[in-house]
DNA sequence: TAACCAATTAGCTTACTGTCTAATTTAATA
DNA sequence: TATTAAATTAGACAGTAAGCTAATTGGTTA
């Protein structure tokens, strides 16, 4: 194919660690990723505990992680991969497919889900796109990660005109009001950080009431989160 | 590439539609897509009324959508593909990178996240996964979807049961009321519906608060939302 | 210039919150 | 059986929240 001759380019080697408990799917997948040009599996084991050991020390570009380990499991692992390699990217490699798994895999950092009867060739690029940060999910399951995400109906964002949006309503002062309040800070705590008066932090959280249509500052606040008014 | 040529088997076409308003991006893209194989451009639009026409009558896998359109934008036009022709999976092809976007996007039912700078071999794979159900997001936005998933500090999934969790420290009914805060109810509605005194809803919130180490229902509420310990 | 809006401040009222102490009942557990 | 934990209720108190009216200032726009 024409469009793959052109990436022969001197990329640098995606460095890969596995972690899987069976033997076979582990040294496999290692002569199989060996082939790939552009992916170096650099070392593999069969535990969390030894698997983050090693990352630990290699601050590998991705990790291939099986959910099902014995000992600390692949979410948690996941998480503390996270923690002591912030930039390494996390690959779940699993058979499972139930949602709370998928989700959770997420959730603790991952940045791919793929099911283990993912075609080989499709694995390698989702290694490398996922060095970059990618995210990628197994069609298999992604309708489970994709359905989390909040429906706009209400989010008028990035409306044509029409209905206007209720962010663009809020005026800038009260964006920055909105955010302390999502922060559970108190009106006068508002009042204090933005070096004005009670009043003044009250008026701005009654007219952002107003505009997002609800009753009290939770649910503000809760609406806030769920349309992306904030970054939480 | 090796991988690349194995794949030259008799799968079916994907049949693609582009919804984008700059006619040169539209025929660009139409042109290198038809160079791939397995890949089918039957139809393009220069804005969402048109494109939904279109996608009505061909029902095609894969719709490329620009998000800001005239008239209709891209995200309504997500929705609207997928109530008349649900199984059509939408690529965000954009040059914005706003977090509200692309989370809204994705909520919208948008199976794939595209900046336009995106390398068009890249493209195409994501083009052919996405049709199989993939969900696929761009490396420089990709973090912006992920940090959504609820962190499972709290998920009893998988635990492998050394560390406690704080959902397991509330009780059910805390759970209840905790559900019933998030939703905005005060103090005097959550008793109504749970059919207790105000003093027993105010004692459970206050419990709440305390193990989960917060101040204010706001906080309470914000927390419960971040950390997955409620549906939204 | 006039009209308008955003931001600011103030006072006032009613209602709701959060904490405390204290007591009762029921279910599960040691 | 004795103990513990959860759920329930009550009264009281200081603090906060939310709605209301009203006024001032500084830009922007018609």
């Amino acid at each position: 194919m024409v469009q793959q001759t052109v990436r022969t380019n001197q990329t640098k080697d995606v460095r890969v660690i596995i972690v899987e408990d069976y033997k076979l799917t582990r040294v496999g997948l290692r002569y199989a990723l060996n082939e790939i040009e552009n992916i170096n599996v650099i070392a593999e084991a069969q535990n969390a505990e030894s698997g983050l050991e090693i990352i630990r020390k290699e601050q590998p570009d991705v990790v291939l992680m099986d959910l099902g380990l014995p000992g600390i499991n692949g979410l948690e692992a996941t998480s503390k991969v996270k923690e002591i390699s912030p930039n390494t990217k996390v690959i779940i490699l699993t058979s499972h497919d139930r949602e709370e798994e998928v989700v959770a895999s997420l959730g603790s950092g991952a940045s791919a889900y793929c099911l283990k009867d993912i075609d080989p060739n499709t694995l390698s690029n989702v290694i490398k796109n996922v060095a970059k940060g990618t995210c990628w999910i197994d069609s298999n399951v992604a309708h489970l990660a994709l359905k989390l995400f909040p429906k706009p109906e209400n989010t008028e964002i990035l409306n044509s005109g029409h209905s206007m949006d209720v962010k663009a309503k809020l005026t800038e002062r009260e964006s920055e009001v909105l955010k302390l309040l999502v922060q559970g800070k108190s009106n006068t705590e508002i009042a204090q950080e933005l070096i004005v008066s009670v009043h003044t932090a009250k008026a701005h959280v009654c007219s952002i009431l107003q505009k997002l249509c609800v009753d009290d500052r939770v649910q503000a606040a809760v609406k806030a989160i769920k349309e992306g008014l904030v970054s939480v």
